[in-house]
RNA sequence: GCCUUCGUAGUUCAAUGGAUAGAACAGGGCUCUUCUAAGGCCUCAAUGUAGGUUCGAUUCCUACCGAAGGCACCA
């Protein structure tokens, strides 16, 4: 029996047993004791509900106890403390479990979301504007959660959303047409646009210039302005699928805004007859206060859509071009108070789609000393810090044991990356300090491969020494081997809350137990204990090796 | 001003209302003739303030203080 349905069997029991004693608890949830010496399992039902039966804490918990009786694979169930019950597996059961650890292919997933198909959309980096560090954070966060939806059984479609019109293309482009440049580079878009949103803010007569240049792009009226705007866009978009390659995404749905511009256009045209959207001074707007929200422009008085607009022609066409029963918008937590005001919108335009559709707001990546932002050109854009990272761990690598250093020292940057995103809540901002990016020590993610790569030599001088690994019941069950039995439970719980740095934190304890055991024990010693030592190695490798999968991190063989 | 989110070692982060608040970095000390020292071991160090709910609060509620974000033609 697996241990989630070892699991599931304690709750129901221990709810059974209380109905029986006269209390309806609700659902029951176990927790992990801090210490494992205090088993694998434990609650304090019998704390919370001592008063109301009219008990003392540790009666109630032996009254448990005693109407519990004995549940499979569990070997012992105890009252501690003030009235903790606590519930040690048997010794078969964790061992199934790393059978399973060691040898299973689907080793941490579940079936919680079989036959789910689900939209994620993320990273939505704009073409004519840098690719910088937070769209790095949106990639790392994103990516993480539809390996953790897919983990749990569902379909997963990537979708990525890019602002290829506006008022930032308007920018870009006038200082490129200024500078007569024909074949823009990434570099000359990049400083193209910090230059034309400086002269927009400090220079009346370019401010005009670039709003009428705005309005000709939305009509795609001049030959020439067409002609140079098709090759900025396409190389800015061929830019970040270099980026993606490198990061290991791979996006099934590319949704642009000047494509959903007009959809969502008609769409709010449509609807302001019937007041869900009125004319204000020229523009057309929602009102939010009529929920409790807060008032947002969707068509300017220039007439030309904003993001609100373009974004319900975004939801619009994702719902039109496939059927799904979930869809996930990755942004950045400056984005949630204008993503309620957009999801109201959406329940009056599309009740059926707004139903399925929620948001998952990340941190922002910011500096010390305050926000980062694209139009003053203080970002750290995602290449260079790639190539900088990159260029540390090569360094390093000089000594290495890998094929290709240039190979591994890029995977090493990817991981350290995307290990300082997501070990963290994915709601809270991250503070960027380029020396703390740039370390590859302790609790990170080359820290993580590392382990890997230590367990995989072991695990190929096994091979060769021609040791067959074997668990051994008998062998007392170590700290670290019901670690990896969790593996699965907390796979679950990261994809039910959006949340990989479960994952991730859990992926620490893991390596630093192993590390820790390593340190202590010589594994290949050819005493009988070897095979089970052997065994332990291959379920801690295969758990690696699984989680950083989910966590998008890449796990070189060799370090 | 209104709305939202957040205040945990010197710093950056953990902790489904539970048992002794965990890590990492920085500081102090130790550790490579033994399976990878990007490692391991020891040590110093924290819940913004004041109330409340609870058997039990970092976690929930209220107030205050502090930080970040948002609040009409950017995305």
């Amino acid at each position: 029996m697996r241990h989630m349905e070892i699991r599931g069997q304690i709750e129901q029991k221990i709810r059974q047993t209380l109905v029986g004693l006269g209390i309806d608890s609700g659902t029951i949830s176990l927790e992990h004791p801090a210490e494992l010496a205090h088993g694998d399992y434990a609650t304090g039902i019998a704390l919370k509900f001592a008063k109301q039966a009219g008990k003392n804490p540790r009666e109630l918990a032996e009254a448990i106890v005693a109407h519990l009786g004995g549940i499979d694979g569990v070997a012992k169930i105890e009252v501690a403390g003030p009235g903790f019950i606590n519930f040690t597996l048997a010794p078969e059961s964790i061992i199934a479990t790393l059978e399973r650890a060691r040898h299973d292919e689907q080793w941490g997933t579940n079936e919680s979301l079989t036959g789910k198909t689900i939209m994620v959309e993320f990273t939505d980096p704009n073409p004519f504007k840098q690719f910088h560090i937070g769209h790095l954070m949106s990639n790392a966060i994103g990516e993480s959660i539809t390996r953790l939806l897919e983990a749990s059984g569902a379909k997963v479609l990537r979708a990525n959303y890019q602002g290829d019109v506006g008022p930032h293309v308007a920018k870009a482009l006038y200082i490129l047409l200024e500078r007569n440049v024909t074949e823009p580079t990434i570099q000359d878009i990049s400083s193209a646009y910090v230059e034309g949103a400086h002269r927009y803010e400090s220079d009346g007569q370019s401010k005009v210039a670039i709003d009428a240049l705005n309005k000709q792009i939305y009509e795609r009226s001049d030959e020439h302005i067409n002609e140079l705007y098709a090759k900025g866009r396409a190389v800015s978009l061929a830019h970040f699928e270099d980026l993606y390659h490198i990061l290991g995404t791979k996006f099934d749905f590319y949704f642009f805004e000047s494509d959903t511009g007009p959809i969502g256009r008609a769409i709010v045209e449509a609807h302001i007859e019937d007041g869900i959207f009125e004319k204000s001074e020229g523009a057309v707007i929602f009102l939010g206060e009529k929920y409790g929200l807060h008032t947002r422009v969707f068509i300017t008085s220039a007439g030309n859509p904003t993001y609100e607009t373009k974004d319900i022609g975004n939801a619009r066409e994702k719902a039109d071009t496939v059927s799904f029963d979930r869809s996930i918008v990755v942004t950045a937590s400056e984005q949630s108070e204008y993503f309620k005001v957009m999801h109201k919108a959406m329940e009056l335009l599309m009740p059926d789609v707004a139903e399925k559709t929620s948001h998952v707001t990340h941190g922002m990546m910011r500096f010390t000393e305050g926000k980062m932002s694209s139009r003053k050109g203080n970002v750290v854009t995602g290449e260079s810090l790639l190539t900088e990272l990159a260029e540390v761990a090569k360094t390093r690598a000089a000594e290495s044991r890998a094929k290709d250093h240039d190979v591994l020292a890029q995977q090493i940057a990817v991981a350290a990356i995307k290990y300082q995103v997501l070990k963290q809540t994915t709601g809270k901002d991250i503070v960027f300090d380029r020396d703390r990016a740039l370390s590859l020590e302790g609790d990170s993610g080359p820290y993580l491969q590392y382990t890997y790569a230590r367990t995989h030599a072991i695990l190929d001088r096994a091979h060769v020494a021609n040791v067959k690994p074997v668990l051994n019941t008998s062998t007392p069950q170590s700290d670290l081997m019901r670690l990896i039995t969790r593996f699965p439970e907390v796979v679950l719980r990261a994809a039910n809350e959006y949340e990989p740095h479960y994952v991730a934190i859990y992926l620490i304890e893991i390596a630093s137990a192993f590390n820790s055991w390593y340190g202590q024990v010589q594994i290949l010693d050819q005493s009988k204990d070897e095979p089970h030592k052997v065994a332990i190695v291959e379920a801690v490798s295969h758990t690696l090796k699984n989680g950083l999968r989910l966590l998008g991190i890449p796990t070189p063989d060799r370090m």
